[in-house]
DNA sequence: GCAGAAAATTGAAGCGCTTCAAAGAAGGAA
DNA sequence: TTCCTTCTTTGAAGCGCTTCAATTTTCTGC
């Protein structure tokens, strides 16, 4: 005999009022008389009935007081918490999540799975790390508000984005203020795998593996360089993925096919980190030899040695927006965030050619 | 005229089939005639209806397939977020996530709208933090399996610890085999709020507001310095709140109070690398000087300058093994992970005193 | 002690979907 | 043609709770 686990009706039943009541015992206890309330609870105690099951509400129109974060592509939620971009953007989201007296869900699994989750997942509205065609669909079909990070996914999408070509053009002309005539250019791969190299004089250049973030990039170190007569198309291009040990090794590519570069342009603090320790592995000198200047001002910019010069965006303040407009039902507003450069160690003016 | 958004029951009707056979045609798409099922998919299209709403399938005994995370104590999910002891630990959990296709969600909010929190996430199940009185008589409530960590909270709640006294003992050793006599303690201060400073001497010291997992680091170190005829009660404690500015302000406390310290006995990372930085900016050289170590092995440990020595606790498979745990309804399991000493260069040799 | 107002309680109608025993159809063997 | 399988589809019973209009009880003031 598996004595199933008391529900609301029995509690009712046994303290003999109606369904309602009892429901009222536990939601809006002031509405009830006091003695009456003691009886249920009584009731509700002798029966090992623990308080009203979240399930059972939830149908009745509810909020489920959750709201979803879909890490980008094919990242994992384990790199997303070890990603020190995503994390301090995370700390934006869970402090709006905080105010509001709601749950972060970090919606996990590859491929299908994650459609699957999607479909299925218990929240209010969803944050996705960058729009793929699929979970777009997915999420759409859901009818909860939602907003795509760094992407403008049509005007009736909520977005929030930076000024990408804008930060891009700020390193590059930091670059050349300081003299530099020599660059390259580390561009995001946005899936695992090895690092990309495009060589100069390409005038057809495609990225491979990049969003349209890192295009924009792109075009605003073109914007600077083309002040000075030089042409984006002369530059060579990295792209390389991010997390460790990819970074490395992608620089080391780097630093052999780009021997002459004195100003290296790079598209993530996290790619910038990993160029700054392989430089200082083959004996290179920051910024003595090469300036380095990344994008993102990620925590771990500031602690590096040397300091990182980079394109701080606010990734705190873009979480919480995000996180609002999720919460406040939104439904296309399309923000973008200012960046700034900031000047730390990594960048220097060229030393005597 | 606002039109309800389309359920099941609406496309059974608009197809002619009955309602069970509209869930089969989306659940169990097999089970129905092909042509069938394409009337009721053309049906659903019609309408606008977009797959079964998932709160109606929770109900039906459902799995919500996903499993929260409750931080410990006051903690905030934007603190967690940042702390590299806890992003190495869910890393650990999302793995595990992700390979069993479910969410994470991170149970947020202070205080009473954490427990109404606790009271309704729909989660099948939690891992917390560390147990504290009230969330573990709401978490308890939910019926569902649940995990604490770094404490045994009784033999029918499943529990993940460390060996905390030995990894204790072997830090306090490995300062007296390099020769250290003169010993300080850093705690951890479990909520915000200014360090607090435990002179030697007093036998009744208690720490204000410290987990059972300190006092057992506090015993493991005793032991230590048992065998070289020191009495802990004879070394001064710092009881210090983790993350910055804290852990910096605390550092400073340390070093005024303890200046003849030559070995810092320190029960996290978090608070060893402040007190690494106190130290380089107070011109007190480690390890020459003072010899720090720390616990916990946090992924910054290796990269601060100079490289922490640490007792490693495996985070990654701590997280995992305790999202398993919760996975598989186990109901008193309590494993204690090893852990293990990690010599990097914030120790050395007594310099002759 | 009574009318009318205010407070407390009831009951029934869902919320949107899944499940499962049972009825119906279609197909084969005898 | 009839009986028995096998494959499809149906119908009704929930899942556990909230809501709200309607009803009943209790309170006020005179």
């Amino acid at each position: 005999m598996v004595k199933r686990t008391a529900k609301l009706s029995d509690v009712a039943a046994a303290a003999k009022v109606s369904l309602g009541t009892a429901s009222n015992a536990f939601n809006r206890p002031e509405l009830l008389r006091p003695e009456l309330r003691d009886l249920i609870e009584k009731a509700a105690r002798k029966l090992g009935y623990l308080g009203p099951d979240p399930k059972g509400r939830l149908l009745m129109g509810g909020k489920t007081n959750a709201i979803g974060f879909i890490p980008a592509g094919e990242m994992s939620v384990a790199t997303a918490f070890n990603s020190p971009f995503l994390r301090k953007f995370l700390s934006g989201v869970a402090e709006v999540c905080e105010e509001r007296g709601a749950s972060l869900v970090v919606i996990s699994g590859a491929e299908e799975r994650k459609d699957w989750a999607i479909r299925n997942a218990l929240v209010d509205g969803f944050i996705l790390g960058h729009a793929e065609e699929v979970n777009l669909i997915s999420v759409r079909r859901r009818k909860v508000p939602f907003v795509v990070m760094d992407l403008d996914a049509g005007p009736d999408v909520n977005s929030v984005g930076i000024a990408g070509r804008e930060g891009a053009r700020l390193a590059a002309q930091h670059m050349l203020d300081l003299g530099h005539r020599k660059f390259a250019i580390v561009s995001v791969l946005r899936k695992r795998g090895d690092a990309v190299w495009h060589s100069p004089g390409d005038r057809e250049r495609q990225l491979s593996a990049s969003y349209p973030l890192d295009y924009e990039k792109l075009d605003g170190y073109g914007d600077a360089l083309a002040t000075a007569g030089i042409s984006l198309n002369s530059v060579p291009i990295l792209e390389c993925y991010p997390p460790s040990p990819w970074a490395e090794a992608g620089a080391h590519v780097l630093f052999e096919r780009a021997p002459d570069a004195t100003a290296i342009l790079v598209m993530s603090d996290t790619n910038a980190l990993g160029v700054l320790n392989v430089a200082r592995e083959r004996g290179i000198k920051v910024p003595d030899d090469v300036s380095v200047v990344g994008f993102d001002d990620a925590p771990d910019a500031i602690t590096s040695s040397p300091p990182l010069t980079t394109i701080a965006q606010p990734l705190v303040e873009k979480g919480r927006l995000a996180a609002n407009i999720v919460f406040d039902g939104f439904h296309s507003r399309h923000e973008i965030m200012p960046v700034k450069l900031i000047i730390r160690a990594s960048t220097a003016f060229r030393s005597n050619a």
